[in-house]
DNA sequence: TGTGCAGATGGTAGCGCTAACATTGGCAAA
DNA sequence: TTTGCCAATGTTAGCGCTACCATCTGCACA
């Protein structure tokens, strides 16, 4: 009693522990934990009629408590440098909700560019970082992949799958999706299709420009390097491809830019040149960024699952360092999650009197 | 000995605990408690002592522990609904920073809109929220407000500051940032000034408009109706927004957006009219989102200090929970933080040949 | 019938910290 | 001096959970 009397006037709200589930099953407050840890060496029954006394109470266990006793604080940190907001609120709420999944600790680190990302990690190390969770364009850096490896740091990337580094990974199929949007422009009945790059220094930039010509080979068509414009994910740099484009002596019917932004210049630019969008010309971008739903006409795009993904980072680098405390030897893992293809407003068949054809 | 090795075997890297300092600074584990809790009652020189062995030491607090222990356990839910992901980012990141300091727990939860704003506190307010951080356009809520305060659920807005409701909230003075803006028009030589609103059913709207009129009656220039267009914040309506303007029989030297979206959208009207950006025409926005770096010419807007004001609201919130489980009364408070005007590229005197004059 | 063993469960002792109370020493008022 | 009191510090007992081991049960096998 009088231990109760003094818990109380500790605890400032009254709170369901695992003890009280305990005694509402029956059971020890051990067996209730094991239950909740999804352990195994539980009976099918006492599991049942644990999980009733759980659900009956509205018991949630304390994350502080869990911690303290597992001696588990993960922390992990995020790092960014240069990323789009757009990318990066999606990243967060993902992550947000797995960190809390996994009582995990995010930090969250802003580096200028891949020089200071260095000294940003040592600092981070310093305060306690158990992983690093890496996000384009950083994931793109062989050289800060190469330093976590040596420093023996868990580490995911949300991105290019840079195969030969031991490093786990998170990304889609750019390829495949490059290849699947040209494919829809083909089907809508363009053959002159144009194609804007991203930047050239980074890896997904040639990956998506593969998956373009694939679908032209596949389809028969010749592949012309005139109809190829070198961007560099920027808007600026997408008015400047899109009017090479537009300097041609016979216009494309569709350019298909490596991301929105640049997609977003294109449109601005045959704009101002009176081209009206998606009638005389069809533009696509790339990301589904905010950008692509803000323009006039909403262009049609790649999804990728931005908060899926580093949801799933999370994940990999949460178990990855739990592994690892554990002694077992960590595998390192590459996923690779589905995008889709959005259909809008800046996309129609080549010609108005083609009856516009949806695709499934 | 015998417990420690038992400790080693629990702990899974050695960790300097409070312990350790207190040995190191030769007091007890409760004045080093005291010390990095700054509580008042230790001497200087005890203070001191503490202070060097913790840094000797390298020691910093096991958040878990310190939670469990102190029974403060806040969760915090941030609740957004479309919210642009600039805004979104920019809040989180601010409220990361001081939750970690607070050692605090967020949770983020979006809603469709106002209606269902409701359905979702409720369900966060069962998963054992302690408090709520609102976001525009749900901070311009008075039925969610109400509703909140009702309820008696701690609550800071980051947004308009709803004189009467007893809650607060952190925000920038926008009639005093939309007049900046105007004056500086003013300044540049512009005289025939639109101006496009935002959405009527948001506060904030009315309060841009009314600092834009401050700044011409200061000014001593009539105000005009016909000047003033009605937009929803989005790109499409400023796309109609500009074209109201453009109709005018004398087109305006100057247009100043609400928002960045649409100044982006009364640019590429612009452009498709062949009017030049800023050289015939001058155009702000405000909020400073990416959009405004990321379309050309670059926009001249308002920055607000997003990232600060999640940082303080999540600060007013934290402490509030804090004072009211400790019994104290809470005071509400409302705090203003400053916002600047960032001078971009869309942005120049109404005719060429007066030279720019820059602002301070 | 006893032995061994594995699976299921319980008991104990902390994880690192702080609330609450106890104690000490010093100094002003009586 | 004695009393009283307050500021500075220490002691104790948990916060809610889990690692580790002990125990117990049932059952296959000798």
């Amino acid at each position: 009693m009088g231990k109760s009397r003094r818990a109380a006037a500790r605890r400032h709200y009254a709170r369901v522990t695992i003890s009280d589930v305990a005694v509402r099953a029956g059971v020890s407050p051990m067996t209730v934990s094991r239950v909740i840890n999804s352990e195994g060496n539980v009976r099918d029954s006492t599991r049942a009629a644990v999980n009733a006394a759980i659900r009956e109470l509205g018991f949630s266990p304390n994350r502080a408590a869990r911690s303290l006793a597992s001696a588990s604080q993960i922390q992990v940190c995020l790092l960014y440098a240069n990323s789009s907001s757009t990318y990066l609120s999606a990243t967060l709420l993902g992550a947000l909700e797995q960190v809390r999944e996994h009582d995990t600790q995010l930090v969250v680190a802003e580096c200028d560019g891949e020089a200071d990302a260095e000294r940003t990690i040592n600092d981070q190390l310093k305060g306690g970082i158990s992983g690093v969770l890496l996000v384009p364009p950083l994931a793109d850096s062989l050289d800060l992949l190469n330093l976590l490896k040596e420093r023996d740091v868990p580490t995911v990337t949300i991105g290019p799958q840079l195969v030969g580094e031991r490093i786990s990974s998170v990304t889609i199929d750019d390829r495949s999706a490059a290849r699947t949007m040209t494919e829809y422009l083909i089907g809508l009945g363009h053959r002159r299709i144009g194609f804007i790059t991203g930047d050239p220094k980074y890896l997904v930039s040639e990956v998506r420009k593969s998956g373009y010509r694939d679908a032209l080979e596949a389809a028969g068509i010749k592949w012309r390097p005139e109809l190829v414009a070198t961007g560099r994910f920027s808007y600026r740099s997408g008015l400047d491809a899109a009017e090479c484009l537009f300097a041609l002596p016979e216009i494309p019917t569709a350019i298909s830019a490596s991301n929105d932004e640049m997609a977003a210049a294109t449109i601005s630019v045959a704009h101002r040149r009176h081209i009206d969008v998606p009638g005389e010309l069809t533009v696509t971008g790339f990301d589904d960024t905010l950008l692509a739903t803000t323009v006039w006409p909403e262009i049609t795009t790649i999804r990728q699952p931005i908060s899926d993904m580093s949801h799933a980072a999370i994940d990999l680098l949460t178990r990855g360092i739990r592994a690892s405390r554990a002694g077992r030897d960590t595998e390192c893992e590459h996923l690779t999650l589905d995008y889709s293809l959005i259909e809008r407003e800046s996309s129609a068949p080549p010609v108005r009197r083609v009856p516009r054809d949806r695709i499934a």
